[in-house]
DNA sequence: ATGACATCTGAAGACATGACCATATGTTGC
DNA sequence: GCAACATATGGTCATGTCTTCAGATGTCAT
């Protein structure tokens, strides 16, 4: 056959592709990258001890100051406060002054119920994801 | 007793209480700190986006070999590689040889939860979590 | 056996992240 | 105003993570 031209693929640059049925199929329903980039913002925010603490900490009680959930998590303020601030820009939590003191809750029921989620798969199978 | 311990939280070192009976329940309540371990474990997994565009694509069609995953993703087949192995450690995905290729698919339905209320999310209101 | 191929592995560099300290801001009560 | 307090902010430093490269492993076809 043609000597030079049947090997290149317009569109793929140095990737072999097998199947290309399923590739198509998994294209054509993939997130967009816009999608995978908040998503994964969300995910990292949750990768994180302290953080993920204090939101469990305001999924069991609400709302609550910084120096009291630096009590609940066993953290210092400072970095309880940093974490926050993370959250807060975020928009997974909100706060509301009230004199000097600043109370935190969550600010949408999604991350809760994905906290819900996952706390329940950790109880039933501890070990494997 | 100690004569004068009134003053003396035996675990709060340095760290200020205001509501008392909040940071109770919370910390009865709160996970575990192997808990907490594990999931921002798995957390962390999901907070990279080619990871989580691997998983929405394994949620899609089921099963698919690293070099078409790294045609539905557009990453280097290396990359794509060493997602995987982790992804694989973690226990999230299985992987299934055949002759020189090999195949990964989802090992637990839960991440596929997990996946799905975070996409619903996502496409309810895109802008705020 | 040889070469082409699919995947894996280890290491090095750029890059981001988290922890900690000092300090700034704003509030309350005197 | 001043001092004590609750929180926020900025900078530095160590640590970790992602990407990429070069090469290793194992498989298939000739």
């Amino acid at each position: 056959m043609t000597p030079v031209a049947s090997s290149i693929d317009p569109d793929a640059c140095a990737v072999r592709i097998i199947d290309h049925d399923k590739v198509a199929t998994a294209r054509a329903r993939m997130i967009s990258d816009g999608e995978a980039q908040q998503l994964t913002e969300l995910f990292r925010l949750l990768g994180d001890p302290t953080r993920v603490q204090i939101l469990y900490a305001l999924v069991e009680v609400g709302e609550l100051c910084v120096c009291d959930l630096a009590a609940v998590v066993d953290a210092p303020e400072t970095s309880v406060s940093h974490a926050l601030r993370l959250l807060r820009t975020a928009g997974v939590v909100r706060n509301r002054k009230s004199g000097r003191m600043v109370y935190y809750s969550l600010n949408d029921a999604h991350v809760r119920l994905l906290l819900d989620v996952s706390a329940e798969h950790l109880r039933h199978e501890p070990n494997q994801w």
